[in-house]
DNA sequence: CGCCGAGTTGAACTGAATCAAGAAACGTGG
DNA sequence: CCACGTTTCTTGATTCAGTTCAACTCGGCG
């Protein structure tokens, strides 16, 4: 636990009771490997934290799914449109491998919000990292070949690259898994 | 100036004096068509809400600038990253006609965020939904062909269409204005 | 051991890029 | 307000990156 408590001091420190507050609406939840976190049109309830594990975000589709991103071990994830608007979400959410959890429901993070000073301030933050992320992502889509997009992900998120399958990696930076069988020969 | 009250009030309805408050810090500022707002290497140091015109977002190149993004009346904009992180700017903002702009600093926000219990609440709310486009545009760019892309652009923003040069489109996109013009003839 | 999903490789195909040239629209100065 | 130069748009021909379809290999698991 003390690893998020380290993440939001990253952040902006944290008084004691502000973090009291927070930390006891904290959840623990355990995923076996390839369980289903959430499905395409439950409402996400959850901002969670992982302790440990690898999710897979997608779009699950007959032919072949569409993975657009991925959240490891000490980052926060959630569906966040979903848990934001409260609309039913496009998408699933996987684990990849055995994942444990600190969950926060939505009701307890309006409370949060409301109750300590730095809620909003964290969200803020929060939120702002993620549409940092997004905007990187919008502009090596536009710009970057496929081949480029490999290598711009080996250099930003080895992790990806080493812990998970080519299938998914390809979905990802939006090629075929072939095609991505085929950059890796040349590039190797 | 009430436009922008209303933008607020429809986030959250704002006290008097927390409006007193933000909108003493507001700069009126004009430019005329094609001026340029922000260069690349600048820090951005206003967000601004456009009462009048059109801004486009671009990385300027040699061969053939890359435009990433458009804002329009009644839009808050900033070249949020730079803005957020204080480093240079990596992209060009642009008035595509004569634009009246009511702009902040960056320090008065920090202030508005500090001084006012509805700054940070605003921040977040802000910034969650910059995030929830960015989100759409990263679908978008990664399931549907260039087609289908103009095809959506004209369903969600038939401003940009209507009003916007086509080689600014095509680039928007992620085509050549040459793919663009075919498309159009196809589709039309 | 055998099966099944993941990864690789090959061949044919295709959507979009590139190169090139002409037509239309736009803006600026006389 | 017209004339000219510049920029944007269109259209054609060629090329190329990445898709699709198909067959085969590899590795893990029941």
């Amino acid at each position: 636990m003390e690893n998020i408590r380290h993440f939001f001091d990253r952040l902006q420190p944290q008084s004691d009771e502000d973090w009291q507050f927070f930390s006891s609406k904290l959840v623990k939840k355990e995923f076996p490997k390839k369980a289903l976190l959430l499905e395409k049109g439950q409402i996400e309830n959850h901002l969670s934290f992982i302790k440990k594990g690898i999710v897979r975000f997608y779009i699950p589709e007959e032919e072949q799914d569409l993975t657009f991103g991925f959240a490891f071990e000490g980052e926060f994830f959630s569906a966040y449109d979903s848990f934001l608007t409260r609309l039913p979400s496009t998408y699933n959410l996987q684990a990849l491998s055995e994942t444990h959890l600190w969950q926060l429901t939505y009701d307890d993070l309006q409370e949060i919000y409301q109750q300590t000073g730095a809620g909003n301030l964290l969200g803020r933050q929060a939120c702002e990292g993620l549409f940092l992320k997004k905007q990187k992502r919008e502009l090596a889509l536009l710009q970057l070949s496929a081949e480029e997009r490999y290598v711009n992900l080996f250099r930003e998120r080895p992790e990806v690259i080493r812990q998970i399958p080519l299938m998914y990696i390809a979905s990802y930076i939006g090629i075929t898994p072939q095609a991505l069988s085929r950059i890796r020969k040349r590039i190797s």
